[in-house]
DNA sequence: TGTACATCAGTGAACGCGCGTTCACTGATGTAC
DNA sequence: TGTACATCAGTGAACGCGCGTTCACTGATGTAC
């Protein structure tokens, strides 16, 4: 059954792809491996010829979101499009932010997950940086209070059970963190 | 081996405030139940004479930690005094708040979890709003953002790895969320 | 270009362990008289 | 108040299942000639 380099590397993109999607959605301990290699249509068994154990993959996959979400907010200029707290991301968790799904559970994990989450918020807070105006602290500054604030939002408005709630939630941090025009 | 009324009470509060303390350090997934019994001083058969399922036992752990951590801010009339950012807070996860420990896995757990999830952050709210002047709806804005600020920045901060960055995170949220004096 | 062999990606059964849950049992507590 | 019995909180062994991990095997790919 041995598949082309080419394939074999494919096939391990895939694994980090879904492992990267599944553990937002239900967590690291909420997936097994199996479900994993399931939905990229391979068997458990060839797993470990990819990656050295569960909480390596787990790594990579906390990598691979950030990459993912580091190419998708290239394009914006402005924070008025940040597209952080809709609805759709808010709905979302497997394609949405790690550190909102997963932040939590990220203190404790393994060494490889936390240096991860360590880039992960280090370039998000590069990129938010550049959306404001004013002296590099001023917008460093600005850049961890927006981040903060739209990652607790998230978290607390999907934690909550009261769609009322976590829309009000929703719709208070987007007016106060989100809709303010680069500082001039 | 029967124990009186009395005991048999005291040892299920126990269970809860033991397991409320080792799911914040832990996670739902990281604690057995056996860990939890061993801790209070019983045996795990026991559990299911006060608790119909683990799940059981999470939804009460939260609610013991909402009212154990509404008792310690009653106290505070002055956003000032705030102690949610300290280096303290920060390092005592297993006393500290339940919806930065726990946030993102909540989300995911029963409705009996998630309903004391939602209390947990409305009475949050409410005690915030109580630190701020102004209209009710502007002191209700406030809190939402103040909440939502400190659960990220906790968060945050917890999930990194880098010290330096982590004091960054809590010092600069505590600036910007917690030494604002009432707004007059 | 074609053939023969070595390599190795993936298969699927199996292992071992932890964990949630159940259950027959124990013996101290609670109660009826 | 004291005695006899019923109750039931807690015990500890056992069950069943899922999951991370291992391993002998397969058969297509890659390579040496």
């Amino acid at each position: 059954m041995r598949v082309t380099r080419e394939k074999a590397a494919e096939n391990r993109a895939r694994i980090v792809e879904t492992a990267s999607r599944l553990f937002r959605e239900r967590g690291f301990d909420g997936v097994g491996l199996d479900a994993i290699m399931n939905e990229v249509g391979l068997t458990h068994g060839g797993f470990y010829g990819h990656f050295t154990s569960k909480e390596d993959l787990a790594a990579e996959a906390v990598a691979h979101a950030l990459e993912e979400s580091a190419e998708l907010q290239r394009g914006y200029t402005n924070i008025a499009d940040f597209v952080y707290l809709s609805e759709s991301h808010f709905a979302d968790r497997a394609n949405g932010c790690a550190l909102a799904a997963l932040g939590g559970d990220m203190a404790r994990r393994s060494k490889g997950v936390r240096s991860g989450a360590t880039s992960y918020v280090r370039t998000a807070l590069g990129q938010l940086a550049g959306l404001f105006r004013g002296t590099a602290a001023a917008r460093r500054r600005r850049a961890i209070t927006t981040l903060v604030g739209i990652v607790g939002a998230l978290t607390l408005a999907r934690a909550v059970e009261d769609p009322v709630l976590s829309d009000e939630i929703l719709f208070t941090a987007r007016q106060f963190f989100g809709s303010a025009r680069p500082a001039g």
